[in-house]
DNA sequence: GCGCTTCATGACACCGGTGTCCAATTGGGC
DNA sequence: GCCCAATTGGACACCGGTGTCATGAAGCGC
């Protein structure tokens, strides 16, 4: 029922040498046209696009690569488990991909596993690709940016802190933008605050702990250890790390959750004690995910522009192929606001 | 002459011809063990097959995607708001790919806009894709489907219930699993039950909608115009669309929400107005996402099994690939089960 | 032992681009 | 008008695989 329609269907059959061929011109000279290349002259590059316009014609992205030993493949590397992270980051890439002869290739890996860097060597080398982004932590693994380099592959790395090679990360500032939400909650009043980490070996953990500490140490405020709790940016981790911090006597008046994840945890935990929230117990998450609107009080938390970061890795990457100097000076260090919402309040008066 | 360590460096500059010159036979017969091809001798197949184990050749994708017309490339084609659920097909996908020489190329489309069909068709054919999978809602449009035939390309759309074209789907049965979520109300002594009902022109609303009224239509209950309300899918649409619902005198006792965003919206919207949930109100939602767990008190939800779902696509488009008979009859009707947690009890005694 | 078929293997063109190098064309200086 | 230099275009090999077809070797009946 469906007729073979061979005037229709050209278009993918369309190659440089058809194009050559109407031009009258050679397929290099085409070629010349697609890669625009300098010396040709402005007539017959005139033409040649012309026929490429009308016939829609567009180059084989396969023999491209062959040919250059180049593919026009973006990967996602990353061993993250924040799903909203991933998705906007995604997301961000996707845009900046838009409308490029890019397309993006996602490639989560095996945190953990030595077979991590074999792993990653091969998908790059194997399919060519033009570039990677790295996100965190698998970003801050310095022997795999290390690996990439010798491999000519270009990367960026996004990060919670501009590592040593600031040329190739892209980062959030997260110990001034924790610093300020902790100085939020002392401005409140607050005195006792408590702290649920992040797991160690992650930078944004250790970034966001030395943000909280800074704002106390700025007010004049000790952090006692029993006020530290750790976790594992998880839901259940945050929850079940709360429960020290609850126990306290005297208790908190406040927490700061490295994430929103573990935020939403300590708000069940307050939940479960009928602790109310905000009055009895401040909380303050980290990231801005949807969770911070769906549980009630909404919580106050601290976003950072993840889709945005995203866009700029990836002109970061393409940026050098496209040839627009105006974008490489994309800025690579971007900084986070405070969201408010119901979750904190002056403690209640002792 | 840029001069390549080629000490380290030889792992990726092999070529069919030195493994073809290693092994003292023509680069076609190593093609041929590569491929697999039945009309070789075993002994040459076993020493070819040695070398290309001790020198770990890989072929060049690039090589073979030009000389095949195919990509060893998947695609994911969707147009859907849920995070969840992409990630999750994401995961399950690449599980399934995980170990073979599939990539995973992502691709968000544009809902709406009239250039989906063509952007999509261009995403394909340039790619040379080797299949791609539908996510819902765009999995529901037939003439993305007769495109993708007339082009060649492999597909298999996911999906709320089982379409005409069953040879490309995977499906879950929506119906038959709200059918049994409502009738778990209905046992717990509810009979004004509300429904938040999904987006027009998404099929997984249309059958939830169905299974909701047959659970009705069995126990004889009828459905008043004013006990539905129309959301899209999204928190805030089922927080508004429950006011709707609340406002009623008498006020259900119960509702279902067509997903679990808007069942948090419902959760919300009971807490704006002092209903106590279970015991003024029971909510079910729908997708068992992790937002279900962290609202207070988690909600009842049904859960499909998306990544097996993800997994079992992937294997649907790669199995005619790699030729396992007994992969090809994998399951494509899967079935939900009701995650009972704590937004449901008995109606209060009026 | 001969001619036949059957099977395993190899030579070669080809996929659709790109780089190199040289020929053709053009223009300028004298 | 001539020569040289500069500019442009094209022939050709090449990227690294695969398909086609032919060739040589082995197996078989006579």
């Amino acid at each position: 029922m469906a007729k073979q329609k061979q005037d229709e269907g050209q278009a993918p059959k369309l190659t440089i040498n058809d194009i050559a061929r109407m031009a009258g011109v050679s397929k290099k000279t085409v070629s010349r046209v697609i890669n625009r290349s300098p010396l040709l002259n402005q007539e017959t590059r005139d033409k040649v696009e012309a026929i490429i316009r009308d016939t829609g014609y567009v180059p084989n992205p396969q023999a491209r690569a062959l040919a250059l030993g180049r593919n026009f493949l973006i990967g996602l590397v990353y061993d993250n488990p924040n799903v909203q992270m991933i998705l906007s980051m995604q997301k961000g890439i996707l845009e900046a991909l838009h409308g490029t002869e890019f397309e993006l290739v996602i490639r989560p890996v095996d945190r953990g596993s030595n077979l991590v860097m074999d792993d990653i060597k091969s998908f790059v080398t194997r399919q060519r690709l033009f570039g990677v982004v790295i996100l965190p932590p698998m970003s801050e693994n310095d022997a795999l940016a290390r690996m990439l380099d010798e491999e000519g592959c270009r990367y960026v790395r996004m990060g919670s802190a501009v590592l040593d090679d600031a040329e190739h990360m892209v980062a959030s500032n997260d110990r001034e933008a924790v610093a300020d939400a902790v100085r939020h909650l002392i401005a409140q009043g607050h005195r006792r605050i408590g702290l649920i980490a992040g797991p160690h070996g992650f930078r944004s953990a250790q970034e966001r702990r030395e943000g909280f500490e800074l704002a106390l140490t700025e007010a004049g405020i000790s952090l006692p250890r029993s006020l530290v709790a750790d976790g594992q940016y998880t839901f259940e981790s945050g929850l079940s790390a709360s429960e020290s911090l609850l126990d306290l006597s005297p208790r908190p008046t406040a927490i700061f959750a490295s994430n929103d994840e573990m935020a939403a945890g300590v708000l069940y935990a307050a939940r479960l004690r009928g602790i109310a929230v905000p009055e009895e117990l401040s909380i303050i998450g980290f990231d801005d995910t949807p969770v911070t609107t769906r549980v009630w009080p909404p919580l106050t938390t601290v976003r950072w522009p993840i889709v945005a970061m995203g866009r700029a890795a990836a002109l970061k990457l393409i940026g050098t192929a496209i040839g627009e100097g105006s974008e490489v000076n994309e800025p690579s260090m971007f900084s986070s606001t405070l969201i408010r919402r119901g979750s904190v309040a002056p403690p209640a008066t002792s």
